[in-house]
DNA sequence: CTTCGATCCTGAAGGC
DNA sequence: TGCCTTCAGGATCGAA
């Protein structure tokens, strides 16, 4: 489900719900997702303040006092919203943090609804996510992390760098736009997007792409990030945000999941092909 | 070293 | 209506 955009929303629309507060309580609901979870270091996390939301590729950091960083990954199908703390559990539902309670004014308090706070979950079906609790000084060097490559929505992120990162590479270049070595965030949906929005054929080896092409690629997965921020995300099946809302970067999309419409551009029919396994749309026509 | 395919898991959708 | 097959936004591992 989720690539960087719709971890960015979730990000976003969380932050200013929970910095400032405390985790009260944890509750591991479930043995595993997609590793084992370590239930003594996330309950550990309980009583601590929660100091800032940050991301790293698809992985969601949420930092707390003394140095420890809840890290958390949405894999294909996981939600990650707030809920009023004395709902039953959802189905799939394999972490609640319980969160402790503002003090405003009554009148600024929508905490107070329900009288009984509110908590943090994820939900998960497919459990393809991941959970886990690190010091926060070491975190970049974690397994997790340590081969990742850019952030797209960096400065270091360019046409040259992917020029440079291409070097001595081979396979079809919609491959490597979703190797998370290369550049980070970019998955199934925005591959296919950035792709057709820089006119470059899904198939076409990376040995054979362009400098000034490369540049477009690197502007064109910017702006398809952007735009999908903005837009709120990707909701296709189930992606909302921590409020429980869908995005609606679905109705901008030009080519993901359109195979038989016609192009927007030429109205050529969008063909699909699979590469690694994986669904890929482009236009025939206007990529090449 | 790279690249590809299989794999973890549930649920939605489509064919019959 | 129901049963069966196929496919899905990610990331890792082993094989070649």
């Amino acid at each position: 489900m989720p690539e960087l955009p719709e971890v960015e929303v979730v990000r976003c629309s969380l932050a200013p719900r929970l910095v400032g507060r405390r985790f009260e309580s944890v509750e591991v609901r479930s043995p595993g997702l997609r590793e084992p979870l370590d239930r003594a270091a996330l309950e550990g996390l309980a009583g601590r303040r929660i100091l800032a939301l940050r991301r790293r590729a698809k992985y969601l950091l949420i930092d707390v006092e003394e140095g420890r960083t809840l890290v958390l990954h949405l894999g294909m199908s996981g939600r990650l919203t707030l809920a009023p703390a004395g709902e039953p559990p959802a189905l799939h539902e394999h972490l609640a943090f319980r969160l402790d309670r503002l003090d405003l004014p009554e009148h600024l308090d929508a905490w107070r609804e329900g009288g009984e706070g509110w908590r943090l979950r994820l939900v998960d079906p497919r459990r393809f996510g991941l959970a886990f609790v690190l010091p926060t000084a070491v975190l970049e060097g974690d397994r997790h992390f340590a081969h990742l490559g850019v952030e797209p929505l960096s400065e270091d992120f360019s046409g040259a760098a992917l020029r440079r990162a291409a070097r001595g590479r081979r396979g079809p270049v919609k491959s490597f736009l979703m190797d998370a070595r290369v550049v980070v965030g970019v998955g199934n949906i925005y591959a296919s997007e950035a792709l057709y929005r820089a006119g470059i054929h899904p198939n076409r080896s990376v040995a054979r792409v362009a400098a000034a092409r490369w540049c477009r690629l690197a502007e064109a997965v910017v702006a398809v990030l952007r735009q999908a921020i903005a837009e709120g995300g990707t909701t296709l099946n189930d992606f909302v945000d921590g409020e429980g809302r869908g995005g609606y970067f679905q109705v901008s999309l030009s080519v993901y999941g359109r195979e038989g419409e016609p192009c927007p551009r030429c109205a050529t029919p969008i063909r699909r092909a699979v590469h690694a396994g994986r669904g890929t749309f482009y236009c025939p026509r206007c990529q090449r």
